[in-house]
DNA sequence: GTGGGTGCAAATGTTTTGCACTCGG
DNA sequence: CCGAGTGCAAAACATTTGCACCCAC
């Protein structure tokens, strides 16, 4: 369950290195929060991060937790599995399809790949259980976002909270 | 915005043999709850969704929104993006790589395949915009929740909320 | 009349925010 | 001091639930 030795260092080290070059303070706590999430492959949410954390450090708050995570996010060193906004988004399309996901404006897209569909599953995935769904998810910066950057330099496209409303 | 009349209207049949097929009412609200998931490819949230409804059904609740969109998916007719757990869950591991999520416990693995990361995108998913990170989702059931499922029929594996608490 | 489906309001669970406090530079 | 980071409590959301009502069979 716990990953070796070194290799939880190492994602330390980053840590440090990240707080170090910009001048972020590498806090008891975060360092604390980062420990438990850079030591499991568990995949574990902020209230199991918390109740971990709160084993060495009992009185670190949640919303520590989560503003921790959020820095950690931001700054790369974690990632978010399976979620990309505040509130689950439906699809009647009920073809194999793909999606492509907007960082920017949050708008999801379709998308069809046969050979993708036919691709054969390593070994590795394979072993893990029974597959009935393969779904690939491209993150990125969809192509009216990217126009709305080029044209407003610092301005952001519309927000995710926005697209797709009315 | 809108998909090709056909199209809606093929789905709309399916919804009818559904409801026939198993005896569920099709009432005006479930039928117009589906029709806006149906006819849009914009994957609308239930907010969305109860306020384009409302237009022409103004009394109807976002509860029931809630809950038709639950009986939807339920009957393979609709499906969440990019949404499995109620919490957000945390990942350290920032080499590329893939996931399997166990759709019986909640438990998320990570997977690797050189193939996968090599992989070139169709031509009709870059020109949506610059991608920045494909990802494979892989649902199913994993080894542990089949072998749990053959030993007690009937009852399912740990819950989500319970995975890797603790 | 019975039961599935609905609407309302209240509860729940997760995440965010406002504010006062603290601690190290 | 000063400001980043923290803890606490309250707020803000998204979603679910309890309960009464209603309507079609």
């Amino acid at each position: 369950m716990t990953l070796p030795r070194d290799e939880i260092d190492r994602r330390l080290q980053i840590f440090m290195d990240l707080c170090q070059k910009n001048g972020f303070k590498a806090t008891p706590q975060r360092l604390e929060i980062f420990r438990q999430v850079a030591q499991t492959e568990e995949h574990p949410d902020a209230d199991v991060i918390c109740a971990r954390v709160r084993k060495r450090m009992p009185t670190v708050s949640l919303d520590t937790v989560y503003r921790t995570l959020a820095f950690l996010e931001e700054n790369g060193l974690i990632q978010k599995v399976s979620r990309v906004h505040s509130s689950a988004r439906f699809d009647a399309n009920t073809l194999k399809h793909h999606h492509f996901i907007c960082t920017e404006c949050g708008g999801i897209w379709d998308f069809y790949s046969n050979d993708l569909d036919r691709f054969q599953l390593p070994t590795e995935a394979a072993a893990l259980g029974a597959v009935t769904s393969v779904q690939v998810e491209l993150r990125g910066v969809c192509a009216a976002c990217r126009a709305a950057r080029n044209k407003l330099p610092g301005k952001k496209g519309r927000s995710p909270e926005n697209r797709g409303r009315q």
